[in-house]
DNA sequence: GAAGCGTGGTG
DNA sequence: TCACCAAGCTT
């Protein structure tokens, strides 16, 4: 392997450059997996599947592309459509700013754009939900013209292949990586050889245990040389995953419906619906939590008895829930729910509002333990 | 710069 | 069971 300091920064000698390019580019034509956002590169899918892709697998986005792809045809079809629509078909992929992002993106290309997906970097960054990575994607595979682009898979790529020694997330590790790529991103087939970094890092180079064997880069790999390639680049520290404790009701009114609650727009699960449940007090127990919440819901007389249905478990990125789920019966058939918010922010749901609705998989796996619960009425019994 | 933002797969 | 990770972006 020969590397040498340029005026651009580090980099390879211009013929290992050429060599790593050819590498790349031939072995995504021969590996690289048919994805259906590979089948006409057009710029509109090419930008849905890397908004779908942040920090999640393709194997997780591909049902969810197809479904995306099926409703909406072209950007206007993203843009004229009801928010809640784009949520809908998002349910269950998580991270759900990223489709609220993508609309009012989508309405922005359609002002500034015509329409059509910008071809430019900067244009690329000016829409919501589109940073240096994204931006470098849609440059590169959508438009095939050359720009660098680095994930977490051409991150660890490149990062082995010089032997990083520093956390890719870590300061110098993200310049240093960034200027490898814009050194190494080839003028001709910068779509393949952007999208063979990536695949290789997907299928040969992954986190843990490599495919060295396999891999068209390990002549020139310096984790490979070092004899041990995982230990490159190191990984960065985790925080601390917190848990959080509270209650959830499932109240029906007499009609059989379900009340939800649409939350905020931004923050976890934004714009999305689910039953009301609030997090408990220092010293207050689960029953007295959903007690307080029903009074923030202003229905707290109507609730003839609150039954234990068991504990909800959920895991996200930064915190645990735990929720203790109680299901009750609300007298009137139509009660008021506006007194803790605006009208538009509650509506009790017959089956076929709860499956039109956006959930997250928290309000999914609430519907789910109300579903195995049986029917009727039963004596109230405390389940902590 | 660090924290917030979902979910499912894996060892 | 549980920590770790996966085609990052925003504030």
């Amino acid at each position: 392997m020969t590397r040498i300091a340029s005026s651009h920064g580090e980099g390879f000698a211009p013929e290992t450059t050429r060599r790593l390019q050819r590498a790349v580019t031939r072995w995504f034509a021969r590996a690289g997996r048919r994805l259906p956002w590979r089948e006409r590169y057009d710029p509109y899918e090419v930008w849905v599947a890397e908004i779908m892709l942040q920090q999640t697998q393709v194997e997780t986005v591909l049902p969810y592309y197809r479904r995306w792809m099926a409703r909406f045809r072209d950007v206007q079809a993203v843009a004229s459509a009801p928010e809640e629509a784009v949520l809908k078909v998002w349910e269950g992929l998580g991270y759900y700013a990223r489709a609220r992002n993508l609309q009012r993106s989508a309405r922005l290309i359609v002002e500034r754009h015509g329409g059509r997906v910008p071809d430019s970097v900067p244009a690329l960054r000016a829409l919501p939900g589109i940073g240096r990575y994204t931006a470098g994607a849609i440059v590169s595979i959508g438009h095939n013209r050359p720009a660098p682009a680095v994930d977490g898979n051409i991150g660890r790529v490149l990062g082995r292949l010089v032997a990083l020694d520093v956390p890719v997330r870590a300061p110098g590790g993200q310049a240093r990586l960034w200027r490898l790529a814009e050194a190494l991103v080839p003028a001709v087939d910068p779509r393949g050889f952007n999208q063979g970094l990536m695949e290789l890092g997907a299928l040969v180079c992954r986190p843990a245990s490599p495919l060295c064997p396999l891999c068209p880069l390990r002549e020139t790999c310096a984790a490979f040389a070092s004899g041990d390639p995982q230990r490159f680049p190191p990984a960065a520290q985790r925080r601390a995953r917190p848990t959080r404790c509270g209650a959830m009701v499932l109240l029906r009114n007499d009609a059989g419906c379900l009340l939800l609650r649409k939350r905020p727009p931004r923050g976890t699960w934004g714009g999305l619906w689910e039953p009301p449940w609030i997090e408990r007090r220092a010293g207050e127990s689960s029953r007295a939590a959903a007690r307080r919440l029903l009074h923030e819901l202003g229905i707290s007389p109507a609730v003839r008895s609150l039954r234990s249905l068991g504990t909800l478990h959920h895991g996200l990125t930064h915190f645990q829930l735990s929720l203790e789920c109680y299901a009750g019966q609300v007298k009137h058939p139509f009660p008021e729910v506006a007194a803790g918010g605006l009208p538009s922010e509650k509506c009790w749901a017959d089956n076929a509002r709860l499956a039109a609705l956006p959930l997250g998989r928290l309000g999914r796996k609430a519907l789910e333990l109300r579903r195995r619960e049986p029917t009727g009425e039963t004596a109230e019994r405390d389940g902590g």
